[in-house]
DNA sequence: AGGACATATTTTGTATACAAAGGCAAGACA
DNA sequence: TGTCTTGCCTTTGTATACAAAATATGTCCT
């Protein structure tokens, strides 16, 4: 197909992964639903050659998982797999609390601090899904402030694989403003330039964040 | 990978995977260096199509990057991304050090203890690529023992894109010896069950790791 | 001789065709 | 009625063909 006009260099390829991705994400499709080759051609409008590079990646990193029988789904976890992925994504994140409260910058802090006033009207708007995703959206921001793009990949690609179980978390406004106030409190404590501090700090609010998780999951 | 538990049914496009994984790993193919699919498809006697799909998943992996112009290479990193990306490795492995630490089963440091004899047997012959191969197992033993399948991969993933660059950092048998008599403190540490210190002596053994490969890169 | 334009070649991306491996269903036999 | 077998059919994996983009090459004109 001719590629699309424009300076989009985009191939379908990548179209069809990071809609995918988006998609997973977010929890439109759900952990252990079957992925059809020639549906999901059918669905982008192409050939299954881009599809199949678009789910050959994302079970490469890890989102996607081969059937038991055959075919690939997006990834499912039992309790101990989840509370598995959890407790590395809370490791990794603590380890990037610690770098950032080592290393924050002026930048760093400001964007942190646009990113958490954004939680926090969307709290107390009780916008749920503005919220989710200045959530995110804040979570990313700590892992940029690291300075390192490599823990900030690995940062990214635990939150997003996590992503579909972390979705459903949050249920009321309640739930919400508590959650901008915990992270109020690990701002604070980055902020303090206290790595040991951040890096307690953000298990603790990692783990407040599973309990939750385990009970909808 | 969580390869198929089932039967062994490997498909071309992974055994490309594995064997050029193998080969970037052990720096036989060098950082920069481009990779050709019609080459590679005569090479291992297929067609573009699964050498595609191998290299696809391979730079989703972050092994290797798209060249500026086009086509693939072998991920190549000046200084400062390296540093990063050792950085990125030090933590890490630091991490294992602890988990391993806290929750080291008998199994586990049996396992880590013939990792270890194996290491100062080829050290002691000053047999560099038997030295490497053990030296490899025994991380990836921590990695194992820390009894969480996510960030053993994690970890294992970090230790496969870092590889070309730590292969030609044995150059004399006295590395080799320096560096099993490292392992043997740090194993110390980590059986001792003092997860501190077994994290710090791990962030220091990585360290002195990383300035021999600044040395060599 | 030098530059600009055109053409060839290389290379990537996509589509389609084809083959093989399981699963599923229907029918046969106990 | 239950189970086993057989054949179809879906689905995956690989090959090949085709199209588009980019770079390299060459030629022509000034």
């Amino acid at each position: 197909m001719p590629a699309a006009t424009g300076r989009a260099r985009i191939s379908v390829a990548q179209r069809i992964e990071t809609q995918l991705m988006d998609e997973i994400a977010a929890g439109q499709i759900n952990p252990g639903e079957r992925l059809d080759e020639t549906r999901l051609a059918e669905r982008f409008g192409a050939s299954r050659t881009p599809v199949r590079e678009a789910l050959s990646r994302l079970s490469a990193l890890g989102v996607l998982e081969v059937s038991e029988g055959r075919g690939l789904r997006v990834a499912q976890y039992n309790r101990e797999e989840l509370a598995q992925m959890f407790e590395a994504m809370h490791e990794i994140e603590a380890l990037c609390a610690r770098l950032v409260a080592q290393r924050l910058t002026l930048l760093a802090k400001a964007r942190l601090e646009a990113a958490q006033a954004a939680c926090h009207e969307a709290a107390n708007q009780g916008d749920r899904t503005a919220y989710l995703r200045a959530n995110e959206a804040l979570h990313f921001a700590i892992y940029e402030a690291t300075g390192n793009p490599y823990i900030q990949q690995m940062a990214s690609d635990f939150r997003r694989r996590t992503g579909p179980f972390r979705a459903k978390k949050f249920a009321t406004k309640a739930d919400l403003v508590a959650s901008a106030e915990s992270h109020d409190l690990l701002l604070e404590k980055i902020f303090s330039a206290d790595s040991n501090e951040a890096f307690d700090y953000m298990r603790k609010h990692m783990e407040e964040s599973f309990m939750r998780v385990l009970a909808v999951n």
